[in-house]
RNA sequence: GGUCCGUUCGUCUAGGGGUUAGGACGCGUCCCUUUCACGGACGAAACACGGGUUCGAUUCCCGUACGGACUACCA
């Protein structure tokens, strides 16, 4: 694919784990740069100082890393828009503020927190509808509108906090044509007097997104539904700041429903539903409180890959296995969806369980064996056989170490409703008799050789395989139900099974 | 409350002025099988409502309802 100069970014705000909503979003701008032989940037949107979380940005990092999304620009590579963390870009978003005022479309702001208060307070009790910083109401706050130019000076030279203020335009029809929502207007009378350098010296969003994206070059900001209303006001700006031709095109995401209900989906819901919504463990370092994550929980990488995929956007098609570079191929952004999607987790781990199957055997006995160790499981068994076996029947690795735990004891405790309707006088007379030619083999059996013995015992003794498998099986394992019972037979060896199916026949009671 | 966005099976969705409204997950039944699972077959299951426009609307338009987002010196 030929290079283009399609340019789209991820820009995360480092207060705490990364949302699965955000790998999502950064999964969409990916493809998309992908596809288009683009370049996707990593920026730190780290301009809340308050809200900053140490080691997020790392975390950030891993995930998407984890998920197979690689940064072409972005703090530990950057490119020639750096730096990628806004906190180091503070004088560019101080000029740019500066020829706001300068050009009359921004003023500074001095009101106290109490004042601001006071004024939506009233404005209530007015029965004003949205009470808001706007046109009408600066007018009577103190700001550089308002105030006598010499007191403004003053102010500012005596260090008075301030924040500077979009002079949004009273009456103004600002218009957008959204990637997927298509031509979307919005009244400037609904759009405040937002706050664009806050009292700290920080930019807001606002500004820093808008001064951010431009100067990076970016071709696509693609994100989440919840910046829809405040698109219109990004416009304005670059609007306001001569960019207007080289604006970015907007793409805003169909958002994560919570899977019952409604509403945005929350840490809390998925909690409650029991399946994470972060990709990785993630240790809140205030707390130390642990949230597991999906690779913790068992989650493939190439599973949540392909969920997420889907989740908002489909390929037009009845296929809905794709690979990352399937996905790149067949991505499109007039093929994302504009509802909400709820998450259900339902389908997330069927994913998980069609790339499970997909393991190479190694794999799936590397996961096993770390299980065992970690339980102090120590076994001669040749894990693959187990593998092989249970392959098949697993959602998540761990389910391997679960499954298979009759292979490294003997039954406790027997299955017992098998017991009673299944533990008859004929079936002891058969498995007797099994455990006897097996005892007399002079080595274990492989599985097929095992069955061909045990139907040898069974036609000898006049009795249809069916009246005494289940009890075979509780014999062995002590479970009602698993994996192919002679395959067992084999891999536990021809002693070992003897030895259950004595220790067996002499515990149980025929009933 | 205001502004904006949305609404096809329970869920993710395809489709689109005339279709038996298609697929997948989940669910159910059956088959396979030594059981369970896998696999296979089959099945139940949807165009939110009301008005237009039209010969015809699930599809286009307008309302209503419902849901969501936003409404901070947070992003």
């Amino acid at each position: 694919m030929s290079s283009s100069n399609v340019r789209v970014r991820f820009a995360p705000s480092p207060t705490g784990a990364l949302h699965i909503g955000g790998v999502r979003t950064a999964l969409y701008n990916y493809l998309y740069a992908r596809k288009m032989g683009g370049k996707m940037l990593l920026r730190i949107e780290d301009t809340d100082q308050t809200r900053f979380v140490p080691g997020a940005e790392e975390y950030i990092k891993k995930s998407l890393n984890w998920i197979g999304i690689t940064i072409d620009e972005g703090p530990d590579n950057p490119g020639d828009c750096g730096p990628y963390r806004q906190s180091e870009r503070k004088p560019m978003y101080r000029e740019y503020a500066q020829r706001l005022i300068d050009e009359g479309n921004a003023y500074y702001a001095f009101d106290t927190e109490d004042e601001l208060n006071a004024m939506r307070d009233r404005l209530k009790a007015a029965k004003v509808a949205s009470p808001q910083y706007n046109a009408i109401t600066r007018a009577t706050m103190k700001n550089s509108l308002t105030l006598p130019e010499d007191e403004v000076k003053a102010r500012l030279a005596a260090g008075d906090p301030y924040v500077i203020r979009l002079k949004v335009p009273r009456k103004e029809e600002v218009r957008l044509n959204d990637l997927v929502r298509g031509w979307v207007m919005v009244h400037s009378s609904a759009i405040d007097d937002k706050v664009l350098m806050k009292s700290d010296g920080m930019p807001t969003y606002h500004l820093a997104n808008v001064v951010d994206d431009h100067l990076m070059r970016i071709t696509h900001v693609i994100r989440g539904e919840e910046w829809l209303p405040s698109a219109p006001l990004h416009v304005l700006l670059y609007k306001f700041l001569g960019w207007e031709s080289t604006m970015p095109q907007f793409a805003h995401l169909p958002l994560l429903l919570k899977p019952d209900g409604e509403g945005k989906l929350s840490k809390r819901d998925a909690d409650l539903q029991g399946f994470p919504v972060f990709p990785l463990e993630w240790k809140d370092p205030a707390s130390g409180d642990i949230s597991k994550g999906f690779r913790e929980e068992g989650y493939l990488s190439e599973a949540l890959l392909n969920f997420l995929a889907f989740l908002g956007w489909n390929p037009g098609n009845n296929e809905e296995i794709f690979s990352m570079d399937q996905l790149i191929e067949a991505f499109s952004i007039e093929r994302i969806g504009k509802s909400g999607t709820k998450f259900d987790i339902a389908k997330a781990k069927w994913y998980n369980q069609h790339y499970l199957r997909l393991k190479p055997t190694s794999d799936l006995v590397a996961y096993l064996e770390a299980d065992l160790k970690k339980n102090g499981v120590t076994t001669k068994i040749d894990l693959a056989r187990i593998v092989d076996l249970l392959k098949e029947r697993i959602v998540f690795p761990a389910d391997l170490y679960t499954e298979c735990q009759f292979f490294f004891g003997r039954p406790t405790v027997y299955d017992q409703k098998v017991i009673e309707t299944k533990w008859t006088s004929e079936a002891v007379t058969v498995i007797e008799a099994f455990a006897a030619a097996l005892a007399a083999l002079p080595a274990t059996p492989d599985g097929p050789a095992a069955k061909a013995l045990f139907q040898q015992v069974l036609d000898d003794k006049q009795v249809k395989m069916g009246k005494v498998m289940q009890a075979l099986r509780v014999a062995l394992t002590g479970n009602g139900a698993g994996p192919d019972l002679m395959e067992i037979i084999s891999i536990l060896g021809k002693d070992e099974a003897v030895g259950r199916l004595q220790q067996a026949v002499s515990v149980l009671q025929v009933s």
